[in-house]
RNA sequence: GGUCCCUUCGUCUAUCGGUUAGGACAUCUGGUUUUCAACCAGGGAAGAGGGGUUCGACUCCCCUAGGGACUGCCA
């Protein structure tokens, strides 16, 4: 079967430019935003079947980029009551790893992205992948080339140079710019040909037959509808000359096999879409349903990379210490929004998720947004996960089981103090401290002489207090105060100066109850210690 | 170079041809206060530029500029 694209004439009123495609203007549908676009005419099995997959190349990490587009994928199989399916794409054995794909497989369960089936390895299915190039050459669709790789390449230098030198020369004698022009466009064999022989024992590769006239429309539920003529594709290669199949057939042969019914992806893989899609038509299988979500990229509006901080997922979880709810929440508002609302929780996010509200601009991460929407989540989370996410981060060992009891007791009221839980280190440090306390600044400005025998005689009436609680310890403090004829505005200062050294810290006898009897016993002493001995 | 996509406050966004262009984060000012936060009140802040179409355009069309993707026997 010859893979055959609709007659040019057809598609000029479906181009869509800027925000004229359907998705903004409505093309005569109207009803809220989600009802508004129309469904892919590729689709025509039950949209009730949803099935969406993540894909990752295992050469790294996982992205923050590619954990969005994954957390879009599987939101939307939740709202849809679908399945939510990985795949790792292994094909280049050079640059997978094993240990690439537990760290990915790691970030995704982490965020709560696990798939709802063990991942399948595509390299496992060479022979699958192999089967179908085979059959598309038997129909026509395809066919084998002996055009050499050092060939290609060779062709490609040559395009190369003579790009320089129109740089370099800013104009070009009219043979070069023929030339030029004729290698910038896409590639064909000479073996497009059939009735050409391939010469006698020839390695050769297995390369997709481009139709030679019309073009293809995808309906993409984000991009849009766009519309590519053939003539601009190359015949691309399906299977190497090893054998081995390429990552444009096997995603194609995969997605099939898996019954994917939405492809969701970065917009990275938008023109690949006009490469595999041929695929489909030739073996004459349903397409699936595209969404192509932009790349996420760097407060100074460039793609995402290492230079701009954080680009892997474990990091914002190991080194900046976010909730996994909380990247997810901010995720989602990163290209997509409900109306005025900022924090959706997941049940609120797959009831409202749909992919046509996406943008097609990239958007820029932010971390001080980030912050506060993970702020948010830090004071809703339980306490005792909060303490143990934050006692197994590096900077919490070594720590006493005194200091860590206090911490435990004190979450409650620390967590609601710190965005994150780096943040978390310097809340918790006036607990955490050890005496004696080091004054910084103005703490130590506080510790005058009237204040260590204010501190003296403070320490006498708290050795009596029985209830140590803040309550009581507030109205001791009260009293104290009172009876000397001063304010709190007196003490506090010194008092919170001694106590923490000048560390952020909560209320006064909030501190005070925190700490402890002890402690805080043995802080005011350690100022003003002294004069207690020498008063008493 | 070619093809395709994008462009509303600093940032993420709302807006479906008629709004004082709304919200959030950030920022600034004031208040509260025993520090830092938190909290309360208030302020500043946007349609890339230029042409059309229209009674009316941020919304539709065209051009320009800027940004991005693709252009591999990588994925």
């Amino acid at each position: 079967m010859q893979v055959v694209g609709k007659p040019r004439q057809q598609n000029g009123s479906l181009r869509a430019k800027g925000k004229t495609c359907q998705r903004r203007s409505g093309c005569g549908l109207q009803g809220p935003r989600s009802a508004r676009r129309t469904p892919s005419p590729h689709l025509r099995w039950n949209p009730m079947t949803v099935v969406t997959r993540f894909a990752p190349s295992p050469t790294g990490y996982l992205h923050i980029g590619g954990a969005r587009t994954a957390l879009f994928s599987w939101l939307y199989a939740r709202a849809k009551g679908g399945k939510f399916l990985l795949r790792i794409e292994d094909t280049d054995k050079e640059r997978s790893t094993q240990a690439a794909i537990d760290a990915i497989i790691d970030g995704l369960n982490w965020l709560g992205l696990g798939g709802d089936e063990p991942p399948l390895l595509q390299s496992a299915r060479a022979d699958r992948h192999a089967e179908v190039a085979h059959e598309l050459v038997k129909r026509g669709a395809a066919y084998h080339c002996a055009v050499t790789a050092e060939a290609l390449q060779a062709r490609r230098d040559e395009a190369e140079l003579l790009q320089k030198k129109k740089a370099a020369e800013s104009q070009l004698s009219p043979g070069d710019a023929a030339r030029l022009a004729d290698l910038m466009r896409p590639f064909r064999s000479p073996w497009r040909d059939p009735m050409l022989p391939l010469p006698e024992g020839a390695s050769t590769v297995v390369r997709l037959r481009m139709p030679d006239h019309g073009e293809l429309i995808v309906h993409d539920r984000v991009q849009g509808t766009v519309a590519r003529a053939y003539s601009e594709l190359d015949d691309l290669i399906l299977l190497r000359s090893d054998g081995t199949p390429t990552y444009m057939l096997a995603v194609v042969v995969d997605d099939h096999d898996m019954g994917v019914t939405h492809v969701i992806r970065g917009d990275d893989h938008f023109l690949n879409t006009f490469r595999q899609l041929p695929i489909y038509l030739g073996m004459e299988w349903q397409t699936p349903d595209y969404s192509h979500v932009p790349l996420i990229h760097g407060p100074d509006g460039k793609k995402l990379s290492k230079r701009h901080g954080a680009t892997a997922v474990d990091e914002y979880r190991d080194v900046l210490g976010y909730l996994p709810e909380a990247i997810r929440n901010y995720l989602l508002r990163l290209g997509w929004s409900h109306g005025d609302d900022e924090i959706i929780p997941d049940e609120k996010a797959i009831e409202w998720f749909d992919l046509d509200g996406l943008n097609k601009a990239p958007a820029r991460l932010d971390f001080a947004k980030l912050d506060s929407v993970n702020k948010h989540y830090m004071a809703l989370a339980d306490d005792d996960r909060l303490f143990g996410l934050w006692l197994a981060r590096p900077g919490s060992q070594g720590l006493s089981n005194d200091v860590q009891t206090r911490i435990r007791a004190a979450m409650p009221h620390l967590k609601t103090r710190a965005a994150n839980l780096v943040q978390f280190d310097e809340v918790a440090r006036f607990l955490k401290d050890l005496r004696p306390i080091l004054l910084t600044g103005k703490a130590a400005e506080q510790v005058n002489e009237e204040a260590r025998s204010r501190m003296a005689a403070l320490l006498q009436q708290l050795e009596s207090l029985a209830d140590w609680s803040e309550p009581a310890i507030k109205e001791e403090l009260a009293q104290f105060c009172a009876r000397l004829g001063i304010s709190l505005g007196k003490i506090g200062p010194v008092l919170r100066a001694i106590l923490t050294g000048g560390a952020p810290s909560p209320d006064i006898a909030l501190v005070i109850a925190l700490l402890g009897r002890n402690e805080v016993f043995a802080r005011i002493r350690d100022y003003a210690g002294a004069r207690v001995s020498r008063s008493s």
